[in-house]
DNA sequence: TAAAATTTAATTGCATGCAATCAAACAAAA
DNA sequence: TTTTGTTTGATTGCATGCAATTAAATTTTA
C-alpha cells in the first residue's frame, strides 16, 4: 500500500516531539549544577515571577497536571527551593512558595536562556515566527 | 532580581514543550482503535517504510535509545506486530520486521494524519513554516 | 439543613525517556 | 592467538507525563 501521508518525513507531529526531546536533553548540563531537572525548572521560572501559586495555576500555566506536579513540588521541597503550605480558609487549596535558597537560584539561572540559545541555530527572526507558530498551535488545540 | 529572559513569556523551549506534549495526547484517541502510544506510532511509520529496520536505525531516525526502544519493541511483539530475530552473521543485530497483522494495520492507519492535521490550527504555509524551523533546530542540534 | 455537585490535590497504574552500566559478539592489533 | 577496543542491545534507576480514581472541602440546590 502507497501511502504518503504515513511517511515519517511528512509528519509535522515528528520534529515537533524530536526538537522538543533534544532541546529538553541540552538543557540538562546547564540545569545540573542548579540540582533542577528541566520541568522543575520550568515551574521555578513561575514561581521567580509569582513568588505564590497553587498547584492548579502552575498546571495551567504549564500544561501539566497535579500527577505530574504533586510529586514534583515534593522534590522541590525536599531540595529546600520551595514551601508547601495548605490555605486556611480553604485546605483543598495548597500555595507553593519560594524559599530564600529558592529565590536566590534565581541568580546562578540567570544566564541559563542565553546559553541554550547559543545551542539553537535560529537567526532572531526565525526565532520568533517559530514562538509565533507554536503558540497559534498551543492555543488552537486549547481552543478545539 | 529584574530578570525578563527568565520569564515564562520569552521562552522558545517552553511551547515547543507544551506543544509536543499536546499534540502527543491529541494523538492517544486515533491511536487507541489501533492499540498503539504515540511512540510506538512513530516506530510502526519507519516499518512501514522500511520493512525491516535493526534497534540503532529506528534509534537515530527516531531520536531514541535502546532503554527506549527495547521494551518498546518487546511490546510491539507482544502485541503480535512485529518480529525481533537476531542477525545469522552477527548476532549483536536485532532486526525488527512486521508481521502481517502489523502490515494490515497500516490500512487502518491511514486516516489518521487527516485527522490530527484538522486539530491544528494552521494554514498550509504556516504548517511547511513550522516543519523548515523545527528540521533546522533538529538539525542544528545534531551539528552543535 | 441535608443531599448533590463541584473544586482541588493526591494517588495509582501505565508508558515513556534517558544516563549509566553491563554483557555479548565481533574486529583489530600485538 | 590472546588482548584490547568497539559495536550493539539489554538492563537499571530515576524523572516525568497523563488518565482515571479517590478523598477532602466547599458550594449549590432542593
Amino acid at each position: 500500500m502507497n501511502c504518503p501521508q504515513l511517511k515519517l518525513e511528512n509528519q509535522l507531529c515528528f520534529p515537533l516531539y524530536a526538537a522538543s526531546k533534544e532541546i529538553t536533553r541540552r538543557y540538562a548540563p546547564y540545569l545540573e549544577p542548579l540540582d533542577l531537572t528541566y520541568t522543575q525548572y520550568i515551574v521555578m521560572l513561575v514561581l521567580w515571577e509569582e513568588k505564590k501559586c497553587n498547584v492548579s495555576e502552575l498546571g495551567k500555566k504549564l500544561f501539566l497536571d497535579s500527577g505530574t506536579l504533586t510529586p514534583l513540588l515534593k522534590k522541590l521541597e525536599a531540595k529546600g527551593y520551595v514551601q508547601r503550605t495548605r490555605e486556611q480558609s480553604d485546605e483543598r487549596c495548597l500555595w507553593v512558595r519560594l524559599t530564600a535558597e529558592g529565590e536566590s537560584l534565581k541568580r546562578k539561572a540567570a544566564s541559563v536562556p542565553k546559553s541554550m540559545a547559543s545551542c539553537v541555530n535560529l537567526s532572531d527572526t526565525e526565532a520568533k515566527t517559530l514562538y509565533t507558530l507554536l503558540y497559534k498551535v498551543l492555543d488552537g488545540l486549547e481552543a478545539g
